[in-house]
DNA sequence: CTGAAAGCGCTTACAG
DNA sequence: CTGAAAGCGCTTACAG
């Protein structure tokens, strides 16, 4: 590989030079500048990145963690993300949580070591109490700590989070507003922030209408597709009797379509099914899904801001996307 | 951070032996070892890994390259693949070419300057000819190369593809032998090394059966459910009439099914639908969809044991991995 | 405006 | 078996 010694001898001058050239250091004269330009491109020279990181003490890679990479959410998270890290000039390490909390605080206590420019976290299972203090130093190291789905805000961590309550209110009452009485709630709530959010919305859409809460209506179980198709055809086969279901998930909705169908149901007339996150899927099905809307690209372009940022106010510390109600034929 | 010269100090040797210690190198003393290992532990040290990738001239990071993050094949292969290079101790690195041969010729020029483990390309397109010097000089230079969907053995890089041709040959044999004679088929073609191959193993199913071979039932473009769901759209409104179609991705096949149930017709008793590739989806959408077998579990493996190999030989340059027909409702 | 020197935190021949 | 020294390829005070 070419080094920064070669382009030097080439163009005539140190390699201090070439280094304050590259890093456009103004104090170099314009002709030695444009001598080490030449020098460099006839080269091919790129600064060797582990030794500029090591000098530095900052690498160029922004490390990811999500929950679940085999959720639809955090594909389309992951993607979104993947190029707004590369636009900000970094390179992404990908990294899945699985939901284990033995994985994140592994991950965690390695960081440090990494010299990451930023660590974003994409999870919305709880952080361990244990951590927050880990996380707190790596902050403060120079190593960004940005949070996606979980207000963290209050930890001093950059927050970029969804709203979730007040979706699955705007949802069910819709559901209710249809003359759907019996509605159901199928999506994981113990030990999930953003699952436990959606449920209040959910409880607090019936209780507005006057409508009782049944707990037997209640299916908390993972995201999956398998799961909403298995907890349906489970509830249906035990008599369970319901006219509409609010999903944490589109997958779930989509499992749970299907569940209904096998069982000669139909729906949306016999039952119906609200999604939630609207993912590519959602609209090629059918019935279409109706479903609350998800922005992995905005939620992007909120950490590709935090990327570039410097010192953050207190108020940069949260920002809030909303979700809107995206109707189709399943509802 | 700590660094190796606490850890010395407080074991009372040089940072010499913490490096011998944490090394593995058998000349250290039991005695001396058992001390070094304890101030590591007790000063949680982790050895900085851009310092440790500058002296060794090799990092501890594996880039990914993948052709398009959009499609659930790639997304399935990243998955598996992350798990298998963190298995085999190292960090992944993720980069989407967008299916744009700019972006790899960019990233192959940057990669000799990343120290990496590692260079995993998986995309259909074709590797560009003024690339393969580069990519070869990588291999060479120690980071092994490795190329998942498209077979460059010839190059000297270690490859892991599946059957193409004999998939497509199979399910349009099957799809021949349920009766039905005008077949279509949908997927991308021009720049795609897999998509050619599938057609041509469409092809050969018609000719061996003594079908006419006609180009007015083949749709080529981008893998996308709402390339599926236009093309087939747009081929009905234009009076093309088929009984059967052979998609080259599951989302074709999912978009397609859509506009034929749009347009009022049945699958699959007016049409039926072949796909490729066994997403998930492809059992939890109703009807579900007759598929051929992805393993991106298996490539990924492949993938693990060529990380951890010493030198190839040229027999250990080229796995094929089969697929097999899933026959569920849409055929 | 530019060069020589020091140093980022490791690892590894070289001595002993 | 272990330490002192050199060096991986950069960047950046320090001198001039």
């Amino acid at each position: 590989m070419t080094k920064a010694v070669d382009v030097a001898r080439r163009a005539g001058v140190s390699p201090a030079t070439v280094s304050r050239v590259l890093n456009g250091n103004e104090t170099v004269s314009l002709e030695v500048r444009e001598r080490v330009f030449l020098a460099v491109r006839s080269l091919d020279y790129r600064p060797n990145a582990m030794a500029r990181g090591l000098r530095r003490g900052l690498g160029v890679s922004v490390a990811l963690l999500v929950g679940d990479i085999e959720q639809a959410h955090f594909v389309g998270l992951t993607r979104y993300i993947q190029s707004a890290v590369e636009e900000a000039g970094f390179d992404l390490l990908l990294y899945n949580l699985g939901h284990s909390a033995q994985r994140l605080s592994g991950f965690v206590d390695r960081a440090p070591s990494m010299s990451l420019r930023a660590l974003v976290i994409a999870s919305s299972d709880g952080l361990a109490r244990d951590l927050s203090a880990k996380v707190q130093a790596l902050n403060a190291s120079g190593c960004r700590v940005i949070s996606v789905g979980q207000d963290l805000s209050r930890l001093g961590i950059a927050s970029v989070v969804h709203e979730e309550r007040a979706a699955t209110l705007l949802s069910v009452k819709h559901l209710i507003a249809q003359g759907r009485r019996r509605i159901g709630y199928a999506g994981r709530l113990a030990g999930s922030a953003v699952g436990t959010e959606r449920f209040r919305g959910y409880k607090a859409a019936l209780s507005q209408a006057g409508l009782l809460y049944d707990p037997d209506l209640v299916f908390d179980f993972s995201y999956r597709f398998t799961a909403g198709r298995n907890a349906i055809a489970r509830a249906l086969g035990s008599g369970v009797r319901i006219d509409a279901l609010q999903a944490g998930s589109d997958e779930i909705a989509v499992g749970a379509i299907a569940a209904l169908q096998d069982a000669g149901l139909s729906v949306p007339s016999d039952i119906a099914v609200m999604g939630f996150g609207n993912i590519d899927l959602a609209t090629h099905i059918r019935p279409a899904l109706t479903t609350l809307s998800s922005h992995p690209d905005i939620a992007a372009a909120h950490v590709q801001q935090l990327l570039g940022a410097g010192n953050l106010r207190k108020k940069d510390l949260l920002s809030v996307i909303s979700r809107s109600l995206i109707l189709r034929q399943s509802s």
